[in-house]
DNA sequence: TAGTGGTCTAGACCACTAA
DNA sequence: TAGTGGTCTAGACCACTAC
């Protein structure tokens, strides 16, 4: 029983047929930025519906290949951007706080349920939350929702301006010598509010990224971030030890064994 | 200027309207496993083309909400399972290696221009490339492609069977201390082989996470993993820290603010 | 105004599963 | 065999962009 069977009996779906020979085109006839004939054409050169076509133009969309713009065209993708995630970039140590992050805004409200169970606290209890825009190359590429129980911060000064409520939060958080995160990966997709601030639609696919971190053994603070999937790589640089040459796009490397 | 606009005048589409609706269905009415009605009588329900539901059912499969089996119906999904990623779960360090990886194949072949590059090894060098399933759960969860330049493992063994051979690569590379690892992770989709480890149809979504591994300051290895987006939340404990309580799905703590 | 991608429809047939 | 999701079609109209 060969493990895959390379020459299946079984015909491959057209969408995916044609999403592989759009790829090749792409890597050898195209250039990052330039625009592909559009979508009626090209069904019409492959002989396909246009459904079928912009099936395969999903795909190569969600690999980040491809960037559609309404009313434009479909052009080629920039290759990812690699975008450090640690401490350091996220502003958070006693270093000069990073210039990529910019709040949004700032609420102080009673934990729900599953917010208070995922901070440890007992519910209802008061959690600061800060949301922050991340930005890359002039673009936002993800969003931040920082999440910390207001008992953690006993010394936070009274009403403020948001935006310096904010800060203080921060600034506050910085002052616990957190020595410790923990941090989970997975798929999501954009909701409303990420969407608008990532200016991508709803819908849109992005890596949701959840970092615990912890003082002293304690949870003090959970981020959850969102990044778009479609430009972003995360990369976690520990002790920023390889930099012997940089790796190219994994799916090249992927596909070069 | 109101950052979103909640009342917007723009009518959301029907697949997004219809997702959001079937999701708070899913999470009050439904529990793991079961079925939900299927597609033909799902969209007459709604009032809408079966093209339509499916768009939003796409959307819920991609957060991993829903799993769809030919022949069978739309299941709900189980929550995410967090996969730890780090060397002890790898399976690398001197420590027993780890169960949870099988050997699939074993190849010694010249490298690519890219993995060449990738590496930082003359184009043409012998590199050899170990492949990996990761069962998690009774589940395949990822395939890995583990590539060592030959000139890194000098002492490796001649000939033997290709399973013996990928045993003697992963323990030679223990010896070596490897002291870094620098990680990154994107969105991809699972090409034909990976696919069919994987056990999911071509151009499923997957977490791409690459590894370079370093010992003594210098690149000795590079693994290219795909998770199973649908399934998997990859968790990294850097220090195994904070245990304090489990984090609900990132897109419950999301949806609490 | 013309051209683009985004949404939606109403159908058809296929591949797979289970009884 | 009946029922399911997967694929594909040929069209329509809408929202947005640029000229």
């Amino acid at each position: 029983m060969g493990t895959t069977g390379q020459l299946a009996t079984v015909p491959e779906p057209k969408y995916w047929h044609l999403r592989t020979v759009l790829l090749r085109a792409i890597e050898t006839e195209f250039t990052t930025g330039q625009i592909l004939p559009n979508e009626r054409e090209l069904s019409a050169r492959f002989g396909v519906a246009r459904a079928t076509l912009r099936q395969a133009l999903d795909q190569l969309e969600l690999e980040g290949r491809l960037v559609r713009r309404r009313g434009i065209g479909t052009l080629i993708a920039a290759p990812r951007v690699g975008v450090p995630v640690n401490r350091h970039e996220e502003g958070w140590p006693g270093t000069a706080r990073s210039q990529a992050w910019r709040i949004v805004d700032c609420t102080t409200a009673p934990a729900t349920p599953r917010l208070a169970k995922a901070l440890g606290v007992v519910e209802g209890a008061t959690v600061h939350t800060v949301r922050r825009v991340r930005m890359v190359q002039g673009q936002n590429m993800a969003t931040e929702s920082l999440h910390v129980p207001a008992a953690v911060l006993p010394h936070l000064p009274g009403f403020r301006a948001e935006s310096d409520r904010a800060r203080s939060v921060l600034r506050q958080l910085e002052r616990l010598e957190v020595d410790g995160e923990s941090r989970s990966v997975e798929l999501g997709v954009a909701e409303a509010g990420e969407a608008a601030l990532l200016e991508r639609p709803p819908g849109s696919p992005v890596l949701v990224m959840t970092t615990q971190y912890a003082a002293a053994g304690r949870l003090v603070a959970i981020a959850v971030s969102t990044y778009r999937a479609d430009t972003c790589k995360l990369t976690f640089g520990e002790t920023g030890l390889v930099e012997v040459t940089p790796v190219a796009a994994s799916s090249e490397v992927r596909s070069a064994s």
